[in-house]
DNA sequence: ATAATTTTGTGATATGGATCACATTTTATA
DNA sequence: TATAAAATGTGATCCATATCACAAAATTAT
């Protein structure tokens, strides 16, 4: 049964900027798979021959850095994942492993570059994404290192609550190790800073389990570091 | 005296995609000036209503963090400045400044993305550079938070020496203040970690003169954190 | 040139977090 | 269900680096 983009539940922005033919090509050379939590979408190092984009789940970006694994964000569903990598010298310049249940479309990347070539309206849409990346990026690198550890665990809490779950009440899906990873801490003081933010009310933890109890201090304790 | 990009000695691999007519309109759309160390060429939280081509110079950009300005990187020609900016909200999300003498030019937003959607090898090698800055910034996110002062600084060092003048004696661009910006520590310790470098045997410093007399011992403090 | 301002070097001190250590809980596996 | 393995919480200790303080040097303005 051939795959069908035109009618995909959830088709990017970009691509429903394709015209019939354009999406009909897309559709042949696109493999839709399922993957569960652990499971590596995008090997660093690895040569690259395809586009992924995660339909819907949750993955995280990370790279191995000279110490430790750091993890460079959590990426939410719908998104385009290893284009950077594509262009240029092929190597996948960062891992992805998938974090929460996901579906992944894998893009054959000369089909995905003969549409760029052939749409301008698609190009244009990839563009931006590839903007607001680097946009970002340069954001979060400066407020990471100018932040202590409280503010920076008040930002990952945050964006959990607000961008990912949309809920204040949430399963963290990442370990106090690899929250360390994210905001260059250990998961000792990741621990330290949880209960500390419960001591004062802010958090509930039980387990995985989170609840933000008060969101405006939390809020604060973000903006001022 | 109309600007003519086509003879322009510093054009961009983007722009020597364009066609005769495409490159006389972008020569049309185009102004350019000349700044000095200190003048700044794009300022965060501003409109946008142009693409900056730095033809010849050096630039450093950077955002102000809650507490300290933070320097992202130095910039050095010729790039392209300022495309996320214009993408998407328009507003500059990060300023510009020239640290050594410059020309930079103007490129009038409108015809740029004209540019864009006319010719898909010019939006190619956009895209390209897009993508560079992606995988770059991932990098150095990583890099610069798991390393030591010492470590950075010899990378500073290095990027200097390589990147920017390819000479292993240059005068540097940035204060020390600047430079503690750039790799997130303070000027006392740049200040520090240069009278070690020297005490060793490593550089010499005599103000703003830096002389690179080990590289291999400087290349493995970069390498060893 | 001279004064005012900014930048820099370096010692002393304080401290945020890393690291170590180990008990406890949770999760995966046989 | 039992057992092994992984993740977590928390105290004690240590250390890299920030911060403070102030003198010296360099740059800029008058």
């Amino acid at each position: 049964m051939a795959n069908s983009c035109e009618h995909c539940l959830f088709i990017s922005n970009a691509a429903s900027k394709l015209s019939g033919t354009q999406i009909e090509r897309l559709s042949s050379n696109c493999a839709s798979i399922t993957l569960k939590r652990g499971d590596l979408l995008m090997q660093q190092g690895a040569l690259s021959s395809n586009i992924a984009y995660l339909k819907t789940g949750l993955a995280k970006i990370h790279i191995t850095g000279p110490y430790h694994e750091q993890i460079i964000k959590l990426i939410k569903a719908p998104t385009y994942l290893g284009i950077p990598n594509t262009f240029g010298d092929k190597i996948n310049n960062y891992s992805v492993t998938v974090v929460e249940p996901s579906s992944v479309c894998f893009i054959d990347l000369d089909t995905f570059k003969y549409l760029l070539a052939q749409n301008d309206k698609f190009a244009y849409e990839i563009m931006l994404i590839l903007c607001n990346y680097e946009i970002e990026s340069f954001k979060k690198c400066a407020l990471r290192t100018q932040k202590q550890i409280r503010g920076n665990i008040a930002d990952v809490l945050l964006d959990l609550s607000k961008r990912i779950y949309d809920s204040p009440t949430f399963n963290l899906p990442l370990s106090r190790n690899e929250i360390g990873n994210l905001i260059d801490t250990s998961r000792e003081s990741v621990s330290r800073i949880f209960s500390e933010f419960e001591n004062d009310g802010i958090i509930s933890v039980a387990g995985k389990k989170i609840d933000i109890l008060d969101m405006i201090k939390l809020q604060l304790i973000s903006d001022n570091g």
